[in-house]
RNA sequence: GACCCAGUAGCUCAGUCGGUAGAGCAACGGCCUUUUAAGCCGGCGGUCGCAGGUUCGAUUCCUGCCUGGGUCACCA
């Protein structure tokens, strides 16, 4: 406590002064428990039945207008805020002077009373019986307001994201996109519950990562003594869950990538993963999109305005082609291409290129610049180049260097990776060999063989469908974020200096 | 990583064409028994993000740095 200024050590030294007093006066500021038998929302909502009767309740009192001899408070529990009508004549001199008097904005009661109205028609309670559950000693933030709108809103950035209780205290929205964020989780795990997929867990540790193409972080076993990393995705545990003989199975995955953050991207993001055997990629195509939008459904979000745009999410979503979309953008085949023909068309557009680039990365590049901020509405890009997709089955009948894979794209953003996944374990040695190669001449976020997986994968995979959701980007998405802070409780941050 | 914007009291902000700062709220003392951004009176509270430079003098001008936001780049 000894690196605040004056002002602030001056208001918790009161605070601590009163702390003391009410202590001397024989309450306990930090008593154990409360039993409390309502919540303000059930109060406001239900006043008829309410009326005249005595309940109890708990929370934060967030507003205080002392009168003299009579004042009126308002808590704040979870389910949002109530008056209190508290009067000396009612809970006696000593309750009123020793302990209401020495309460301050923050701290935390328990209340016994009346529900009544006031001559301006406001559902309060009048205070019987008061009951201090924890004193505060560090002031909050203003939490004026008037008809719902703050006045001296609690809004910088930088000091809601680094203190989010206060946050959470100060905007009562923001725990609805926290509360939303929750249903979004159960109804999608529900979804697939319900359609008989397990749900597993795997290593977060992984002495060789996988499933992905990025860096990952790098920590320390001290009794294997070796280095290990941290999972970039779950996808290859999972097909070997696939190989082991569960049908239908999914992950709610922490992944974690050391790469740069903004408003898409925090290095510890939230992924969804199933697989289902016997399926390809067209089934989970399906599975995917009922999912979305039962899930959007049911939180009343089938359009939402996700920053410039209006997203529809009733309708069926697109289908198209990556050569068909390119096809409309450049009127040329790229997928006909060679790497050296492709650099000269990216080039064309004005975009940065390295010569070392390899064909997968100009590609990707070049789709991610021209094609992707266009796939506004829902947008399933269907059939990647076999060289960015080195874990997807080659699409059927068709020349080797398409595969079966979707990626659905809305706002411009990417939500879902999707693959007809590759079982055929002397092709998929072969890939990773090739990504392999791109490693030693520099991609460091080419994928990496994995010995084990490829076993794993002699021994038989059966035909397998397999999707991975971003599920912090979903939610953003069904709650009209626009930054994936904001749907993080807490997001990564520069440490304070 | 590049550029732009911001950082002043516990909170939200104003301001200083260079002379070491102001408001509202909060907090403190007083008055007040139906208020609601309660009100009235009084007095507190500041390393003006950090470090240098220019200057008689810097919170203000210049340079560097830190943190955050935004745009772009990188990256799924």
């Amino acid at each position: 406590m000894s690196t605040e200024h004056k002002s602030l050590k001056q208001i918790i030294n009161f605070r601590l002064e009163k702390l003391a007093d009410i202590r001397e006066s024989g309450f306990n500021p930090y008593p154990h428990n409360y039993n409390k038998t309502h919540t303000a929302e059930e109060i406001l909502i239900s006043y008829e039945t309410f009326e005249g009767k005595s309940i109890s309740i708990a929370g934060r009192i967030v507003a205080m207008r002392k009168m003299g001899k009579a004042s009126f408070f308002h808590i704040q529990d979870e389910t949002g805020k109530i008056q209190m009508y508290i009067k000396r004549d009612n809970v006696g001199t000593e309750l009123y002077n020793n302990l209401f008097k020495k309460l301050d904005l923050g701290d935390i009661v328990g209340i016994e009373g009346i529900v009544f109205k006031t001559k301006t028609e406001e559902t309060s309670i009048n205070v019987e019986q008061l009951t201090l559950l924890s004193k505060n000693i560090r002031p909050l933030p203003n939490l004026k307001e008037k008809d719902g709108e703050a006045f001296n809103a609690f809004d910088d950035k930088e000091h809601r994201y680094r203190n989010r209780h206060l946050d959470l205290i100060a905007n009562p929205d923001v725990k609805l996109v926290f509360q939303t964020r929750a249903r979004i989780i159960t109804l999608l795990r529900n979804y697939l519950d319900n359609k008989g997929f397990v749900e597993v867990e795997t290593p977060v540790l992984q002495s060789i990562y996988g499933g992905a193409s990025a860096r990952p972080f790098t920590t320390y076993h001290n009794t294997l003594d070796q280095n290990l990393f941290l999972r970039i995705a779950d996808e290859l545990y999972l097909k070997r869950l696939i190989i082991g003989g569960f049908d239908k199975v999914y992950e709610i995955a922490k992944n974690f990538r050391n790469e740069g953050m903004d408003k898409n991207h925090n290095p510890e993001y939230t992924s969804l993963e199933y697989y289902q055997a016997y399926a390809d990629v067209h089934d989970v195509l399906k599975l995917t999109e009922r999912m979305i939008r039962e899930t959007a459904k049911a939180i009343g979000k089938l359009h939402v305005k996700f920053g410039k745009y209006e997203i529809d999410l009733s309708k069926p979503f697109e289908q198209k082609s990556m050569a068909e979309l390119l096809k409309d953008k450049t009127k040329k085949d790229v997928f006909s291409m060679n790497r050296e023909e492709l650099q000269k068309l990216v080039k064309s557009y004005n975009i940065d290129v390295e010569d070392k680039m390899n064909y997968g990365q100009l590609f990707d590049k070049l789709f991610g610049e021209i094609v992707e901020p266009d796939l506004i509405q829902p947008t399933f890009v269907m059939d990647y180049p076999k060289e960015i997709s080195p874990l997807a089955k080659e699409k059927r009948g068709e020349d080797s260097k398409i595969v079966e894979r979707f990626e659905l794209f809305i706002g411009g953003m990417e939500f879902a990776n999707a693959f007809t996944e590759l079982n055929d374990p002397i092709e998929q040695r072969k890939r990773l060999e090739e990504q392999a190669k791109l490693r030693e001449l520099g991609d460091d976020e080419a994928q990496v063989v994995d010995e084990n997986f490829l076993q794993a994968v002699e021994y038989g995979m059966p035909p397998t469908g397999g999707v991975g959701i971003g599920v912090d980007r979903l939610v953003m998405l069904l709650t009209e974020q626009t930054s994936i802070k904001d749907v993080l409780l807490f997001p990564a941050m520069r440490p304070e200096v």
